[in-house]
DNA sequence: CGGTATCCTGACCGATACTG
DNA sequence: CAGTATCGGTCAGGATACCG
């Protein structure tokens, strides 16, 4: 398995707590996976279910098999998502969200929420800047 | 200025709600500034209050002066921060949220509250996960 | 103090081809 | 179907030097 990934420098101390402003926190590390690219949309996505590997790359909008493939694994790696390979031919393979990865995508949801819901006024400001821009 | 930022291609139709599912919907790039590597950092710090540049850059491990600077600048864009320079030398510059950085914070603080919370549950399954690997 | 300009590297990521 | 392997390009981002 070469795909990128490399989960070997994990950490071997016990934690209380995390610290993300700290440079070396493994936390930044979880942050990193549920807000990377792809990875708080597949958690949003499998809240609404069972999802199988070609169902989230079409629902997912410009995301390619390697990065999907890449994004499940992390995700499936921290314990936020459960993979259920069924002993099928051809293959049939589940993914869902474990108690820890519903909270997790119960967070980004309401990020996500906010920023649809806000969207146009946060487009308008923009406008609004390069107009005075040009006005100066 | 040119630190790579480029705001040019902000869209300019009207939009009654996001879409981060799209490929092209521009709320993937608030997202994407919200959940940069540096963005969420310097939103929650300032919710804690105003901060000046450098009280920032200290606060945060790891951040380097450019990327301060152009995490600043986007979320400015975005409308999410406020940036307030007083005219003396030395210079003196401010950086507070607005009313909509205030929300953005709320959700980030949750996930990362969150995250740091529940660190040490994944880094033990993390654990635990490598440990079963070498059983088999 | 609060930035920019410039250069540079490696990580991220997409395209394609291939496999169990 | 559900991936992996490989290649190559783009770009985030770090280091350094400089400026108002």
């Amino acid at each position: 398995m070469k795909t990128g990934n490399d989960f070997s420098n994990t950490f071997s101390v016990a934690v209380l707590r995390g610290d993300v402003l700290s440079v070396d926190c493994p936390a930044r590390e979880i942050l990193k996976h549920m807000t990377s690219r792809w990875g708080g949309l597949v958690l949003v996505i499998l809240q609404g279910g069972v999802h199988r590997f070609s169902e989230l790359r079409h629902k997912i909008g410009g995301i390619s098999e390697k990065m999907l493939s890449q994004t499940l694994q992390r995700l499936e790696f921290d314990g936020l998502i459960k993979r259920k390979s069924l002993p099928v031919v051809p293959p049939h393979v589940e993914y869902s969200l474990t108690p820890l990865g519903e909270e997790a995508a119960e967070h980004l949801k309401n990020m996500i929420d906010w920023i649809e819901t806000k969207l146009p006024q946060i487009l308008l400001w923009r406008r609004s800047q390069l107009d005075t821009q040009a006005d100066d």
